[in-house]
DNA sequence: GTATGATTAAAACGGACGTTTGATCCCTTC
DNA sequence: GAAGGGATCAAACGTCCGTTTTAATCATAC
């Protein structure tokens, strides 16, 4: 059955691509876990390259439609006055752990992937994916933006970098700070309430006085 | 002469790692780019995970003996009395990027690596550098568990955990988020300053369970 | 000048890689 | 039950990998 083998093969792409990276996981690695050909993957996929955009495909549109389906929510609720920030980072953050319980064993394995995915800087590698945000980025930083109006547009940016930066972490979830003890384990209701809190707290500091409102201009530094 | 042919190695795998990532980068890339025998690696450095370590020693070192030397000044100079949860943090987040600025370009580049490095869950890899950070990672989780005694030991290993992603991503900075919008490029003593304070807030946020909800104040200014 | 030990150079090693090829299977459709 | 076509299979393709080997080079001490 053609449905099987393909499913398969996502399965196991997915869990060895997030325990060794992309490039350090081999096809006969991938096809010798799902019990398939060899040259499965290259039929049905065509190239290494284009199994990951289907790995990665096939979990985040889900995650991204559902945070978009939330937002559209938050600004129907709110349509004059600006929305919590709260409300904005809970929309954005919540759905990849959500869909993490939905998935079971297998989402588990994929959110280790998304925390992978997100530091690769390989730029052919990012095109794959990078699109597959766009239109998110872009809808919570107007969000966010109007939600946090002390921020100006560097601060937000930088900001939401760091957000990024904590939920990327928050996803891996395995590092060694926090799996070899037992007794800060969580599951993911828990974590996505510790990161919303933190994140939270984060986008709404308030910034230093010194912080120009001009825009900064080029060949500043040095 | 030996101590050349080492440091053209180094710079050139440190670029080079920083760009692909240590498995998509060859030996044969690292000599050509350092213009050496292609032998000269497994001469110096004994193994392509050997050259690896030494690339992150070399910058790691340093780092992290500043940041034990700045957590030092600090403890000493409040010996009675917790420490103040900023300063922690900027004794953590700050050297790097002073480091960085010391180095100049390759001092970028290293930040770069360090966030794939920090992203690397490949177990094998992963204990070549993890040892690095023990006593860093001691040090500072005493610390701000007695700046910050509203956390518990899981909120407060979680934060970190939070707060180190938030770091990694500041450092690699090359997130299609920043880098598109030139109007938002800054110096690393900004960056510094932006993610000190979102991790400030971030980390002193009240624990709801705890602590009744705090209505949060629109900070504008402090 | 020559011996010596460290470094560089060139070439080759076996193996693993992504991909392609034809043959073969199996299931649908007439 | 024959025909057709998508799916699977074992095998092989050429390439690149990390590492090793062997020879040449260099500086220095005798």
């Amino acid at each position: 059955m053609a449905t099987e083998t393909k499913e398969r093969v996502l399965d196991a792409a997915e869990r060895l691509f997030a325990d060794r990276g992309f490039s350090a996981t081999s096809l006969r690695d991938i096809t010798a876990e799902a019990s398939v050909n060899l040259a499965s993957v290259n039929y049905h996929f065509g190239t290494k390259e284009a199994l990951l955009a289907s790995v990665l495909e096939r979990r985040f549109r889900p995650i991204n439609e559902r945070r978009l389906e939330l937002l559209d929510e938050i600004e129907a609720r709110a349509s004059d006055q600006p929305p919590e920030a709260e409300d904005v980072l809970r929309a954005f953050l919540a759905p990849p752990f959500q869909k993490q319980q939905e998935w079971g064993e297998s989402g588990h394995t994929f959110l280790r992937l998304v925390g992978r995915v997100h530091a690769e800087t390989n730029e052919e590698h990012r095109a794959t994916y990078v699109q597959q945000f766009d239109e998110v980025v872009r809808r919570f930083t107007a969000a966010l933006a109007v939600a946090l109006p002390h921020l100006d547009r560097s601060d937000l940016r930088w900001r939401m970098l760091f957000l990024i930066g904590s939920m990327a972490f928050a996803m891996g979830g395995r590092s060694a700070l926090i799996t070899r003890d037992p007794e800060c384990a969580r599951d993911p209701d828990d974590i996505i309430e510790s990161l919303i809190q933190f994140a939270a707290a984060g986008m709404s500091a308030p910034v230093p006085l010194a912080v120009p409102v001009v825009p900064r201009t080029k060949g500043y530094a040095t």
